[in-house]
DNA sequence: TTAGTATATGTCGATATTGACATATACACA
DNA sequence: TGTGTATATGTCAATATCGACATATACTAA
């Protein structure tokens, strides 16, 4: 189970280190991971939904379409500010933002 | 309404310039500004809940005295990352930090 | 094949955000 | 009065994150 999420960060991009480095990554640190993780689909998701190519979505919150597809792809350097950005300019609501809190909370474990 | 909005945040030390700039903000930079201002007080209401001083926190989470005030205070130079770190650590549960996007909901007009 | 479109990845100089520190303010209590 | 505790505010050097750019990969269609 911790080896499933180890190898899933991993694969995100998440530099964890060695395997004893992630298992001592505080509670609070995986918490805020596994939500930023989880908001990062949500904007894949909601890009789809409307339509809008990478180029696109940056064109709208005049961004770049590399930094898109880093937020998407859950890249370590994308701040929480700029994935919750991405998530509005795509055009997410408020209600599509808790859902992704709420997907953040079953993956925590 | 815009007016009353724009004190609101003025107040809180957001750098809006002239009421024109201000009523030129689009929709999604005035909703993650509302955002930030909700997860904010919604830190300061989890802290003060469990009893912790700002220091307290600031132990906790490994950041500052100074940056907990700036944190609460809603000042602009202070990231989503860390309000939500901020959150996490003072304990407050996924419930509560969705909560805080629902009373942003209501606030964002 | 070649061309067009969408996405992924690496780099870099510019900018934003950080913790730490000094210091001010406010309030309680002796 | 003074002393202690909590919070607010301003600054700054170190670090994190940014948009932009080049380029690679993948897939369609002519």
């Amino acid at each position: 189970m911790k080896t499933d999420k180890l190898e899933r960060l991993q694969a995100a991009g998440w530099k964890v280190g060695s395997a004893e480095d992630f298992l001592q990554l505080s509670e609070e640190e995986a918490r805020l991971v596994a939500l930023k993780l989880s908001l990062s689909s949500a904007v894949k998701k909601s890009r789809i939904k409307r339509k809008l190519s990478q180029i696109d979505l940056a064109q709208r919150m005049k961004s770049s379409q590399s930094r898109i597809a880093k937020i998407e792809a859950g890249d370590p350097s994308v701040s929480l500010d700029l994935i919750v950005r991405a998530l509005i300019a795509s055009g997410a609501t408020t209600r599509d933002i808790q859902a992704a809190f709420t997907v953040n909370e079953r993956m925590a474990d």
